[in-house]
DNA sequence: ATAGTTGTAATAGTTGAGATAGTACAATAA
DNA sequence: TTATTGTACTATCTCAACTATTACAACTAT
């Protein structure tokens, strides 16, 4: 497992924390009770500050995504999504036409941000739905 | 034109008004060289400061998005994306990543996401590439 | 039990973004 | 000339995102 902080990035740290753990899941790199490493190596590591690491983890453990246990460490979780259907289909959605409106302005021609997104899909192991 | 700010967002005030002329310039709600609300109107509209609008129409501006003319006002500008292809694809490819790693932990369905993010692409009007 | 490791929590301080407020200026239109 | 437009600048405020330090609580290994 190997985190990178980009500091010229405007994304804050514990959200790029955030971000590679959820990524690292969506690709099956990182699987179910696998041990994420502890906070203080983490912090030390990337040579930021211990809560900072505390802080991803926390919100990580808040939307269910790692199980953390005092003593011993932070461990991947089971994945079960507790929102409505309604909020994610929300939330997912705000963020595709955000993504479709820049695409328009970057004149990004239709096929091509097609293509973009079911590689990306195709990328991480969605789900299929069974038919029935 | 209608713009509002939705304070519960935690999007700022500056980049909704910047959000909301993307959107409606690519859902052809705005057309070249239409003209958007002065400043001091918008600012006095929405209740908030008139600098906030202007930060957003000078960001607005340097995107190349409208035109702004002292003394008359600012109007939606040419279409005309200067960046280039490699940093484009780099931009929109890092947000559809995110996108589809939250999808993933939310456990949307692939043909879901795939759905969605289809009707996301023909409500804008995104160009289409002819063939040869 | 004891020692060491783990995540948690609380406090105090720093930096920068976002916004408010006020004023002055320059370009354009009437 | 007068009013309207966008621009520029400064000062101030608030809050998020940290940094830094310390203390604490839970678990593991011995």
């Amino acid at each position: 497992m190997q985190f990178n902080i980009d500091n010229t990035s405007n994304r804050a740290a514990y959200q790029q924390i955030i971000d590679q753990v959820k990524r690292d899941i969506a690709l099956s790199r990182l699987v179910k009770d696998e041990k994420l490493p502890t906070v203080r190596q983490l912090a030390n590591q990337l040579a930021i500050n211990p809560n900072t690491i505390a802080k991803s983890y926390r919100l990580l453990e808040r939307e269910g995504i790692i199980v953390t246990k005092p003593g011993s460490g932070a461990f991947v979780a089971n994945l079960d999504s507790n929102l409505s259907r309604a909020v994610r289909k929300k939330l997912v959605n705000d963020d595709i036409e955000r993504i479709v409106v820049e695409a328009f302005h970057m004149q990004i021609d239709k096929q091509i941000i097609l293509e973009w997104f079911n590689n990306a899909v195709d990328k991480f192991n969605l789900t299929t739905k069974k038919d029935g």
